[in-house]
DNA sequence: CGAGAAAATCTAGCGCTGCTAGTGATGAGA
DNA sequence: TCTCATCACTAGCAGCGCTAGATTTTCTCG
């Protein structure tokens, strides 16, 4: 009896559960989807509830607030950015590092909202040394790798942070057209030499 | 009678575009103060209007909307950066191309919500070849200047715009806390001699 | 099966935002 | 002094993030 009674209990809290963390999946689909197609601006919580199907007090069930949504979307795009590099490997005679550099501003490229809310809109995620997210690590393990092959002599995790910026610095600046797209290409070739080029004099 | 009511009416006119012009300036600074005292969230039209001592639609008398109000801070900034490049004389054995960097690091550590406004936030300021504002050109006048001792054989506008492109991103990303504080002198010191470096190769 | 408890969801509203239409005061010119 | 244009203001709109309280739905148990 009551062995039954606490196993329906436990199975209706599961399914609860289950439908909870699948409505909090749909939210972010919806918020990253809404925000590729017109923007962050028009991510609002009325439209984003509009969009779930459910009135906005449901939205603050699931996160503290719109912030709170944002970063879920940010963190889950570093998952698939880290995926993305793992999955970019160099073609024949090409670098390791072009190929991370590629995919990255592809990825930049393709997912303005969802780099935007990465890496350009601030938000409290610990980026700090305590609990940052596991999907961070992955993504810049990722550049860690790539840089690697041609770090030399010199620190690794600095190197790729310079590396990081770099291409973090090209991507914004190209996404605001601040860049000019004629210089697209030489300016990869141009990052990727000078931090290369350090290795061949090294090597020396 | 006629030629003295005409100078007078011209007097009158003068008075009035200089009082114009000098309410546009005070909304512009108090625009600005405002925003690097508590960041742009701060800068509501209503706060604005009270900290100029008119009303809210003065603000739209001078300019289409708060965008535009951002966009005359942002050029203004423009300037300053290009006249702070412009005074960074390299130190006895420093480069030039380091006292540039240093001295635009600074200015973005120092004044971030300028530096948002200039080179963060999305606006409509032409970037592209038509109509750049003056400011813009300086600036970036002036890290062309930066880099021409090290360009090699390189295309100098596309090794600017790398150089560019690297110290924006680690500017953006250190204000996001997104690097690590210990690694800020190495990371610069990677980043100049990645890209000198590549002129010693020339050099060879 | 039906009553009561518990949980989930919604309606309505607060104070704020950027922005503007219409009103009232101020000062120049005849 | 009167007229009129210019200027700046008050008041208000629609939409924002967010939340308190009412309401509906769902589950438990006699």
């Amino acid at each position: 009896m009551s062995s039954s009674a606490r196993f329906s209990g436990v199975t209706i809290q599961n399914r609860r559960e289950r439908e909870r963390a699948e409505r909090h999946q749909l939210i972010i689909d919806a918020a990253r989807d809404l925000a590729e197609a017109e923007g962050w601006d028009a991510v609002t919580t009325r439209r984003l509830a509009e969009k779930v199907e459910y009135s906005q007090p449901v939205l603050y069930s699931h996160f503290k607030g719109k912030d709170a949504i944002v970063r879920a979307v940010a963190i889950q795009g570093c998952g698939e950015l880290a995926r993305l590099l793992r999955k970019a490997r160099p073609s024949r005679g090409e670098s390791r590092l072009r190929a991370a550099a590629e995919a990255y501003l592809e990825f930049a490229r393709r997912r303005p909202a969802l780099y935007d809310a990465m890496f350009v809109q601030q938000s409290d995620i610990p980026w700090g040394t305590d609990e940052v997210p596991q999907e961070l690590l992955d993504a810049f393990g990722e550049l860690v790798a790539a840089v690697e092959p041609v770090r030399g002599e010199r620190d690794l995790e600095a190197l790729t942070e310079v590396f990081w910026s770099s291409l973090h610095g090209i991507a914004t600046l190209m996404q605001g057209g601040r860049l000019r797209p004629v210089h697209d290409e030489t300016r990869l070739d141009l990052l990727l030499g000078a931090l290369s080029l350090a290795q061949h004099e090294d090597g020396l």
